[in-house]
DNA sequence: AGCACGCCGACT
DNA sequence: GTCGGCGTGCTC
């Protein structure tokens, strides 16, 4: 009989630009089918669990293919609509399947080998002619028979390894062997189960009156078993041990002697930690006039159109027309993904929809465990469509998981730049990708904001998406009254205290009073001031970066952001000598600082990437704030997200002009967002909230726009300036990054590519230019940037780069270039 | 990504 | 003379 060989396309979780053919071993013919992971050796010895894409019988002509050293799964982890995405992902965003499948799989499902060295068998050799190191390692092997690479370093307490372990493979006294092990856990829990031969009446009562006489505490532990094992949410009576000795004090021991008895059967069984929801199950509220017409609006428009744009003000209620318009999916019997941005999620979301929906809402973010994510995956996958989630709330990686009939995806702060993936490939915007997603379901995408990016606003407007508003907020709560305190004139009057004009610090004083909280927004990170000599005007710098160090007063050391260097500050400067150093600029720091000096009694928090860096951090101090333990709140972008205070009397934004001027096309739009939402954080039940914008622009358009809350005008005024100077919407960018050790090398490459470049896309080249900061980690930074007109072919734009860019890399003199495609990028 | 092969500098 | 630095190319 004729043998069937057949050969598996992998995809391995490594930058590599294709797909590779394994050997399938003929036991597993049966077995195998695309979407399962299987161990491969891919390189001369490391091993990864890859996932097969296709399967085939025809036998790779140019060389011999590898066999599949084992599987992983006895059933698909990846969907095939799973496949179609991640193809369109990395033909888009112009990365690597490998990439994708490294972004998409949650690391519990990722694993590689790691080296072990084990003693070799057949060593007959001297153990005393050894060095002391090599003697440590062979000792360590008796006890242990099985060392990893790290075990070795502990034991010799030498960093450099590696010489000695191949010194001892020569010697023939150990081998190194690869292992693999499965990362994921499932969590396991024991369980008590009464007996079968306890389950009659007669030998029962035998039974409780030996106990009596003998053993009450095991009688006791008998009793709770058989009230608990009654519940009528146990399978088959078995209840968890931890239940028993939770409250039950010395039950461990009796609980022994009763199985010892045969009387309880004590066994192990996978529990999960995705934890059960028991809380009350709550009808979503009734939608007010404003939301219902909202709400049918995106109804009629899901009719014709595959996108929405809900562009609702803060506190309009968005959330409740989300829920009205989840129930009508799931009603259908299909899935809902709810995307939000990474710091929105916060528990209270989670809550209220867990209130709404139970046990059908899963959940699914960076912050989780790796194997509450691994679990998360699983019960997608579920055979019985019952157990599944038919919610997901996720960060954007949610857009990973292996859904089977999505029917809705709502993407909630639409505008958000942290949809965007930045550093490592795919470079994909998970709004934009969701789109995508759901036209391969044929399903609907809902975009909701209080501040849409420019280019959903342009698409609502031109007809391409659906569009809905609601411009009033919910309960007849009045929009803030936004004030500008102008900076030029307080100081050319020397009225400025610091950073604040006398029209802040007396609101805030106001604010005080009448027991109002305070919010006071500075975009400048958590971080300190630069020093700067105010002899020379010298600022210390990075020694490996371009970029000037930020003093970090807590630790009392100046930091690099980009690479994370660090050194003490110097009380001298080292160009002039002067010992004359200041602190120039201000972050979030330093306001907290003054603003206790101002308002001594008030109490004042900071809410920015360095207080928030905790696990917990975060969810308190927002606890802390609307438990009114805090009066008022200095903080970054993190203010103007996620949650409703409902006793903000005052929102100062301490500087526009730092955001207005930042050198990007994107600078005002961002300003507009970020002061639009930061403002929407005051408002009381029955008193208007006020925000107060300083500036030295009072007459900029921005700023005009944010007091008038004029959002026709912004729009209008951005997409006029984007059409004028050809950006998105009217033109798709494509950043290519270059980086060399060697500068005039990087400049050569730059300046060869964009002349390639140009001679297919001509004047829509822009660069090569240096970026803000030209070096980090030593390697010097040149930016391209493509634009490509909007009726253009993107997948032809693509393509043409893709052969530019490998002509580029078939030049000798470039080969240490490195080059970083970024498609879409914020 | 990781690993081997290969060609130039500071050491026994 | 060798050990080892990291630049370059390949992995089914």
């Amino acid at each position: 009989m004729e043998r069937n060989t057949l050969f598996a396309d992998v995809i391995v979780p490594l930058a590599v630009p294709k797909t590779y053919t394994y050997r399938i071993p003929q036991e597993y013919n049966e077995i195998v089918q695309p979407g399962i992971r299987v161990v491969v050796q891919f390189g001369k010895k490391k091993l990864y669990a890859a996932v097969i894409k296709n399967i085939h019988s025809e036998a790779p002509k140019a060389y011999e293919a590898k066999y599949i050293d084992a599987i992983l799964d006895e059933f698909p982890v990846i969907t095939p609509t799973q496949f179609q995405f991640w193809e369109w992902l990395s033909s888009y965003y112009m990365c690597h399947p490998g990439d994708v499948l490294s972004a998409a799989l949650p690391g519990g499902l990722k694993i590689s080998s790691e080296s072990k060295i084990i003693k070799n068998p057949h060593y007959e050799g001297d153990l005393s002619e050894l060095k002391d190191n090599e003697f440590l390692i062979m000792e360590a092997l008796e006890t242990s028979p099985v060392l990893s690479v790290q075990e070795v370093m502990q034991i010799t307490g030498n960093k450099v390894v590696h010489s000695i372990i191949q010194a001892l493979i020569k010697k023939n006294a150990v081998i190194l062997e690869e292992e693999v092990r499965e990362k994921f856990k499932p969590k396991m829990e024991t369980f008590l189960r009464i007996s079968s031969t306890y389950h009659d009446d007669k030998q029962l009562q035998e039974l409780f009156t030996q106990l009596e006489k003998k053993a009450p505490k095991q009688l006791e532990v008998f009793m709770k078993m058989i009230v608990l094992s009654r519940r009528n949410d146990t399978v088959t009576g078995a209840v968890k041990k931890s239940e028993i000795t939770k409250d039950l004090e010395g039950s461990d021991a009796a609980i022994t002697s009763l199985a010892k008895k045969g009387v309880l059967e004590v066994f192990s069984m996978e529990t999960g930690r995705l934890g059960a929801f028991s809380g009350v199950i709550n009808e979503s509220k009734d939608l007010n006039e404003k939301q219902q017409q909202s709400y049918g609006s995106i109804q009629d428009q899901f009719a014709q159109k595959d996108v929405v744009l809900l562009h609702g003000v803060t506190s309009s209620g968005k959330t409740e027309i989300y829920i009205k318009l989840i129930e009508d999916t799931l009603a259908e019997g299909k899935q809902v993904l709810y995307l939000l941005p990474e710091i929105a999620l916060t528990t209270q979301i989670i809550t209220r929809l867990q209130k709404i929906f139970g046990d059908r809402i899963g959940v699914y973010h960076s912050k989780y465990g790796e194997n509450e994510r691994v679990e998360v995956w699983m019960r997608m996958l579920e055979k019985d469509a019952s157990k599944r989630f038919s919610v997901v709330l996720g960060a954007r990686s949610a857009i990973f998981l292996p859904f089977e009939n999505l029917g809705l995806i709502i993407v909630d702060e639409e505008h958000e730049s942290s949809f965007k993936q930045f550093d490592p490939a795919p470079r994909y915007n998970a709004r934009d990708a969701a789109i995508m997603l759901a036209h391969l379901f044929k399903a609907k995408t809902l975009l909701g904001s209080a501040t849409p990016s420019v280019e959903s606003w342009f698409n609502a407007t031109s007809g391409k998406y659906g569009f809905t508003e609601i411009l009033e907020r919910f309960g007849g709560l009045e929009m803030p009254e936004v004030v500008v305190a102008d900076m030029k004139e307080a100081s050319r009057k020397k009225l400025m205290q610091s950073h604040f004009t006398p029209l802040l610090l007396d609101e805030i004083k106001l604010a005080l009073e009448n027991k109002e909280q305070v919010i006071i927004f500075q975009n400048r990170r958590g971080y300190a001031p630069q020093l700067q000599c105010q002899m020379c005007g010298w600022v210390p710098e990075c020694v490996s970066c371009d970029v000037s160090l930020t003093y970090h007063r807590a630790i009392h050391l100046l930091k690099c952001h980009y690479c994370g260097f660090s050194t003490k500050p110097s009380g001298s400067c080292p160009a002039c000598g002067s010992t004359d150093i200041k602190m120039k600029g201000f972050g979030t720091e330093k306001i907290e600082d003054e603003l206790s000096v101002f308002f001594p009694s008030a109490k004042i928090k900071r809410m920015d990437l360095d207080t928030t860096r905790g696990k917990h951090s975060y969810k308190n101090i927002i606890n802390d704030f609307e438990e009114k333990k805090i009066d008022i709140l200095v903080g970054t972008q993190m203010v103007t997200k996620g949650l409703d205070f409902d006793n903000v009397g005052l929102v100062g934004i301490l500087s526009a002009d730092s955001m207005l001027q930042f050198p990007d096309f994107r600078a005002h739009e961002r300003s507009f967002q970020l002061m639009v939402q930061v403002s929407g954080r005051t408002g009381r039940k029955n008193k208007r909230g006020k925000v107060i914008i300083q500036t030295y622009q009072v007459t900029h358009p921005v700023v005009r726009q944010v007091i008038h809350t004029d959002y026709n005008a912004h729009y209008l005024q951005e997409l006029n300036e984007r059409q004028e100077f050809n950006y998105p919407p009217y033109f798709k960018l494509i950043e290519i990054t270059l980086q060399a050790k060697d500068p005039d090398q990087l400049n050569a490459a730059a300046n060869f590519l964009s002349a390639q470049l140009r001679t297919v896309f001509g004047k829509n080249i822009l660069g090569p230019e240096s970026p803000l900061i030209p070096r980090i980690r030593n390697n010097y930074l040149k930016k391209l940037l493509i634009k490509v007109q909007r009726d253009q072919s993107h997948n032809a734009a693509r393509k043409r780069i893709t052969d530019v860019l490998e002509f580029f890399g078939s030049k000798q003199e470039y080969k240490a270039v490195r080059v970083v495609v970024d498609v879409d990028p914020m």
